[in-house]
DNA sequence: TTAAACCTTCATGTACGCTTCAAGGCAAGC
DNA sequence: GCTTGCCTTGAAGCGTACATGAAGGTTTAA
C-alpha cells in the first residue's frame, strides 16, 4: 500500500510517517522500484504501537531508545526491561497527575450551584459546602 | 517575598512565574516601591494551581480561558461548568490512554525472560507465555 | 565604593514534533 | 501532449512553553 493509504488506515499524517522513519521509530520501509514507499501490515502495527505511546506522552527520543534496543542484535534483555519499567513508572506519576487534576475539577464541580439550573442535589451541596467552609479554609483553597 | 523566593518555594522558575503573569494564568502580582514583584500566600496558590493543570496536560491557551471566565464579574456559572466539564473530558481520555499504553508495556514485561536473573516467577510466566503464543498472534502483535 | 546578588523589561533563542513548501519524477486518462 | 494525482527529497516554517541574554536599577556587606 502507499503512504496516502497508509495514512489514512492509521490516521497519521504521510508526513508524520516519513519523519517517523527518518527518526528511527519504525523500519526502513520498503520501496516500489520507482522509489515509492511499499507499506506492509508490520509497518501499519509499529505506526499504531508509536502512536500509542505518543499519546501517552512518550518522547520521539526515548521511543527511540527503546525501539534500538529492540532491533540491536545482542541480547538486550535486562537493559530493555529497566527501560520499560522506567518508562512504566514516568507514565504512572504522569496518569496520577492527571488523576489528581481530575479529582481537583471534580471537586469544583460538585460544588459549583449553577443559579439557572439549580436541582435539589446541588442545593443540598450547596449546605455541604457553606458548612465546609472553615475546613476548607485550612486546605487553602486556589480560588478556582 | 520575592520572585526567586516564590521560585523555590513552587519549583516553577523565575522566568515561567513572569511568563504566567504576563499570560495572566495568575493575577498581576503587587509590586515593591522601587518595581518588584512581593509575591503573596494567594499568588503562590494559584501557581500551583497551574502546576497541577499544566502537569495534566492542559494547554496556557486553555487554562487562560478558564480562569478569565472566574475573573469575569458577570455570572459565567454554566459557561464554567461547560468548560470543566469539557477539561475534565479531555483529561479523562488522555489518562485512559495512558492506562492503555501503561497496560501494553506491562503485558510486555510480563512475558519478558530475563536470561542473566531468571526467576522462578518469571520461568512461570514464561510457559504461560508459550502456551499464549497462538492467541497473541491472533492479536497481530507489534513486535515490541 | 565596589562587588555581589537580587531585581526589572524587552528581545531573541531553543527544543519538540511535526507541517508546509519547493522542485521535480512517474503513471493514467482525456 | 497535457492535466491530474500520486509520489520523492530537502529545507524551511510554525506553535507551544518557556530559557537565556542584554542592559540597567537597587540593596547589602566588606
Amino acid at each position: 500500500m502507499n503512504i496516502k493509504e497508509a495514512s489514512e488506515k492509521t490516521g497519521v499524517s504521510s508526513a508524520a510517517i516519513r519523519y517517523y522513519e527518518k527518526e528511527s521509530l519504525i523500519p526502513a520501509i520498503d520501496r516500489t522500484p520507482v522509489g515509492n514507499r511499499d507499506i506492509d501490515d508490520r509497518i501499519i502495527r509499529r505506526i499504531r504501537f508509536v502512536t500509542q505511546m505518543r499519546a501517552a506522552g512518550m518522547s520521539i527520543e526515548n521511543l527511540r531508545r527503546y525501539i534500538e534496543l529492540f532491533d540491536a542484535q545482542e541480547d538486550n534483555t535486562k537493559e530493555q526491561k529497566a527501560l520499560l519499567q522506567e518508562q512504566l513508572a514516568v507514565m504512572e506519576e504522569k496518569r496520577d497527575d492527571l488523576q489528581a487534576a481530575i479529582d481537583h475539577l471534580n471537586y469544583k464541580l460538585n460544588h459549583f450551584y449553577d443559579h439557572m439550573e439549580a436541582t435539589e442535589e446541588e442545593l443540598r451541596q450547596l449546605e455541604r459546602e457553606h458548612a465546609d467552609k472553615l475546613t476548607r479554609e485550612d486546605d487553602t483553597p486556589d480560588g478556582f
